[in-house]
DNA sequence: TGACAAGTCTTACATTTGTACGATAATTGA
DNA sequence: TCAATTATCGTACAAATGTAAGACTTGTCA
C-alpha cells in the first residue's frame, strides 16, 4: 500500500501520533502519562486511537509483557510532509509564505531561528 | 460568541473558506469556478459547505439578485492563527520550528524569502 | 406573462471521528 | 496457584463530515 494513498490521520490521531513519534515507541499507559495533563483523556479512548492508527497503516505493535508496545509502521518525515502540504493546500491554497509570515510576526520564531533556517538553505 | 469558542472548520470547509477570502466576496458559482480543476466537487456539496461555515459563523451572506453573495463574517487573520496553532500543537507539539524547518528544506521557501522575514522581525 | 434556468432549502446517508464501556484474557505478587 | 491488577478486544453511539439529490422558488428573456 503506497503511503500516497494512506488515509489521513484525523486531529485526535495526529496528537497520539506525534507521541509515538516522540516516545520511538509508547504503550497505552506511555501515552497517557505523555499527554499534557490539561488534556483530559480516557485511557480506552487512546487504546482506540492506537488501534485506529494501526489500522491505517501508521503504526504497528509488538506485544511486550502483557501490554502491547506500538511503534512507527512509516516514516516520520513522509507523514509530517503530506500532512503539511495538505495543511497548506487547503488554508493558503498551497503558498507557504502567508504561513512563514504568521510564525514570524506572531512571535513564535526569534531571528536566531531565521539565521539557522537561511543557513540551512545557504549551505544545503 | 467569542471567537475562541468557534467551532472548528473541517478541511473540506476550510477549502472553501480559503476561497471567499480570496474572492474576498462569493457565490456558489464562483467558488464552483474558482476551485481548481482537479478538485471534482458538486455544485449541491459547495452549496452545503457555505451553508455550515455559516451555520458555524465563519460567513454571512446577502441575497443579490437570485444568488446569494457570501461574505466572511471574521477577520480571515483570526481564524488563520487559531487554525495553525492548532495544527502545530497536534502535529508538533506546539514548536513552530520543525514546520519551518519542513518547508525550507522542502525547496518551498526561496532565501530571499527568508531575508524578508528576518526583515519583518528585525524592525517591527 | 409565463416557461425556463438558476438558485435555495430541506433532507439524506454512508463514513469517520471523538469518546468510552463491558467482557474477557494475561501477568504477577502473595 | 490464585486473586488482583492491568491489558486487550469487541462493541457502542452520538456528532461531525463529505457528498449530494429532490422539491420548491424566483429572476429573466422571449
Amino acid at each position: 500500500m503506497s503511503k500516497e494513498q494512506m488515509r489521513a490521520m484525523s486531529p485526535a490521531e495526529t496528537e497520539i501520533l506525534r507521541l509515538v513519534w516522540q516516545l520511538e515507541e509508547a504503550t497505552v499507559q506511555g501515552i497517557c502519562e505523555a499527554l499534557p495533563p490539561e488534556r483530559k483523556i480516557a485511557y480506552k479512548t487512546v487504546q482506540t486511537l492506537l488501534r485506529r492508527l494501526e489500522q491505517k497503516g501508521y503504526l504497528q505493535h509488538k506485544s511486550e509483557g502483557k501490554a502491547h508496545v506500538f511503534v512507527p509502521a512509516v516514516r516520520r518525515e513522509q507523514v509530517v510532509r503530506r500532512t503539511v502540504l495538505d495543511f497548506v493546500d487547503r488554508l493558503f491554497g498551497g503558498d507557504p509564505r502567508p504561513l512563514m509570515q504568521f510564525l514570524a510576526k506572531d512571535g513564535h520564531l526569534e531571528a536566531k531561528d531565521l539565521d539557522e533556517l537561511k543557513k540551512l538553505i545557504d549551505n544545503p
